[in-house]
DNA sequence: TAGATTGTTAATCGATTAACAATC
DNA sequence: TAGATTGTTAATCGATTAACAATC
């Protein structure tokens, strides 16, 4: 089964963003051996209603069996089929200041199935050089590049790690060159044609922490109303 | 007007979570002299609808004015009072490996209210080690005096960056204290009373990433069905 | 006043969850 | 078979959004 199988159409967003969640106690689980898991055992892993649970694995096919519960292996290997992570994804990354730096050197990004197959930058300083990308070298292309690169290169996705004030431009070149999706850690609002998938990624732990407060006072209150 | 003011109650998550987007282009507009923002301007800045926007800040009072908008300063503060950007936090950090002494280190934490009193770590080698905050040198305790250091030191938010092991033993030694929210970077799920506020902070890409693909496909199939 | 824009209503849509028949 | 657990239904809840009266 790849990921590109029709089964996967129309999962909400809520349960896709779910799915992550499912499949880091799922690995858990496979680390200490165990072979199978209820709903109700994933429910309390994970801190989930457990017939969201079962709903939310509904839709990636009848993977359980009924009186025993879910192959955990089956189960990981079905997520990880659902959430592209079963393929390989071949990116570029535009704006190579400490960001996109920390991203050629991230691990993870091998480790999973991303492939950075291109670097860019638009100050002339930076065009040019070559960076170490796990065992090889690439070269710094102009931006100007991008268009034309996306087709020759076989780019899947843009990852979009410039200054917010160049940001749409760098995703303007992206959807030129006829990009699948666009990754931006920039922390603005880029726009887009509708085909193409976008995703924001935030990781200040600013925004992360924000609505702390709020979130803790609506737990008051609960608290405050239960015990009425 | 303060943050424990009554007005704030029952704001929803979802508004909540929008909150911090608003003040992000609230703050960029000030920056250009903007004054006064219509729904509408801000709709397109953040690429929220416009009705959403207004039933969001209606949640915060009433501070816009017909015909006119909202003024962008008093929205500002208004948003800043609401998240508890406007009153000092005083935190403790449980774990100190390399995230906790990113986070010592992140001057975000300064900056933004949040105060950071305490170091706490299990490791005897590192307990007593002298760690520079900012303008002053804090010494990393043990564990075991979370519980009473809650109230001593009058600290509000107990962060966890501990291993995963580990996480919901110090979790149970903030709650002993008292404490009124915990904030988890542990990848894992913990268990505290209703009456305290549990945040989890995910900072792994990896999961920011995952649903990529599908989320991909989702705006795909929209675009298919609008051309039917 | 006329134009603009808010604040709110009400209809709609999507997500949650208890309950239970199906079935291993 | 008896016990366990899924997969799905249907009721409920909360969030979204077009529309428009209120009003600056």
């Amino acid at each position: 089964m790849t990921a590109s199988n029709s089964e996967y159409r129309h999962i909400p967003e809520a349960t896709v963003s779910r799915l992550p969640v499912y499949l880091r106690s799922l690995l858990d689980l496979s680390e200490q051996d165990v072979t199978t898991v209820s709903s109700e055992n994933l429910a309390a892993e994970t801190g989930v209603n457990a017939a969201k649970v079962r709903k939310d694995l509904s839709y990636l096919g009848t993977y359980g069996t009924r009186g025993v519960g879910y192959g955990v292996g089956e189960l990981v290997d079905q997520i990880r089929d659902c959430l592209g992570l079963n393929r390989n994804w071949r990116v570029g990354i535009a704006g190579i200041g400490n960001l996109g730096r920390a991203l050629v050197n991230y691990k993870g990004f091998s480790e999973r199935k991303l492939t950075i197959c291109a670097l860019y930058d638009s100050d002339p300083e930076k065009v040019g050089r070559p960076i170490k990308v796990g065992d090889d070298v690439l070269t710094i292309q102009d931006v100007e590049s991008i268009r034309g690169d996306v087709g020759a290169l076989d780019l899947d996705i843009g990852i979009i790690t410039t200054p917010s004030s160049v940001a749409q431009d760098v995703a303007d070149r992206y959807v030129a060159g006829g990009i699948q999706g666009i990754l931006n850690f920039a922390p603005t609002v880029l726009r887009v044609p509708e085909d193409v998938m976008l995703r924001k990624v935030d990781l200040s732990i600013e925004l992360q922490i924000l609505g702390f407060y709020v979130g803790r006072r609506d737990a008051l209150d609960r608290a405050v109303e239960a015990a009425d």
